[in-house]
DNA sequence: CGACTGCTTCGAAATCTGTCAACCTAGGGG
DNA sequence: CCCCTAGGTTGACAGATTTCGAAGCAGTCG
């Protein structure tokens, strides 16, 4: 739990957009993660489960934060899923999301400069 | 031009995901440039052109890479345009584009883990 | 067991996107 | 001056997305 150096990419990636040009079928993964956080409520989602307190929150504390209904926050979270971006997890009557945080360090390091 | 510690953010930004919530209106700022990246062929665009040698490239270079007509890369390059990724620039009768570095990474910044 | 709460899935309406064909503008050459 | 090429803009249309209300499933508590 405590080392995460070794990135495990489930898919192909990796050289940095500003290094190589990105191939097609890495391009189609990377996109379709990207859209994912292309949406606002998406993104603030992803960073209030990436910066919760013991890397985990409770969809019961997500979505009193957006003026939205339970199944548009639970449609979001369902893209967020399917994007490999956060897993969920139900613990009694509770289901808890964290973050796939290799799959984040990867897209940081796409976009990574010089 | 070395230097490139200090990131100028010219709009609000920056502190990593995983780290602090985003709030709203900075939300709304990276994902319409996340969704900018949330295609395939921008993906590729966006990468052909900031790998580019010289740091630049021209349109006649990047339309003849894909199965797409004129128009349609030309839609997806206002995109990047717009979302404040890339900048144009003509110059006689071809016109050439770069990558805003910063830009990028700021980006990846934001998605930057532990 | 039976009812209540939390979350997801289903179905539907309004809006947005990706793509092309057709047209327009800028610059270079006969 | 007229035409030709490189790109961008406009208009149109199929398909995807966002959002909601209603219904369904999983656990908990009386």
């Amino acid at each position: 739990m405590s080392k995460q150096l070794a990135v495990l990419q489930p898919e192909a990636c990796c050289a940095p957009l500003a290094v190589a040009t990105v191939p097609a079928e890495a391009a189609a993964d990377l996109a379709a993660a990207f859209k994912a956080l292309g949406d606002p409520v998406r993104l603030q989602l992803m960073s209030m489960i990436a910066s919760a307190d013991g890397g985990e929150i409770c969809v019961c504390d997500l979505t009193p934060a957006f003026d939205l209904t339970g199944p548009t926050i639970s449609h979001h979270l369902k893209v967020l899923r399917e994007a490999g971006l956060v897993e969920s997890d139900r613990r009694g009557t509770w289901v808890w999301y964290r973050a796939d945080r290799p799959k984040l360090a990867m897209l940081s390091a796409v976009l990574r400069v010089g």
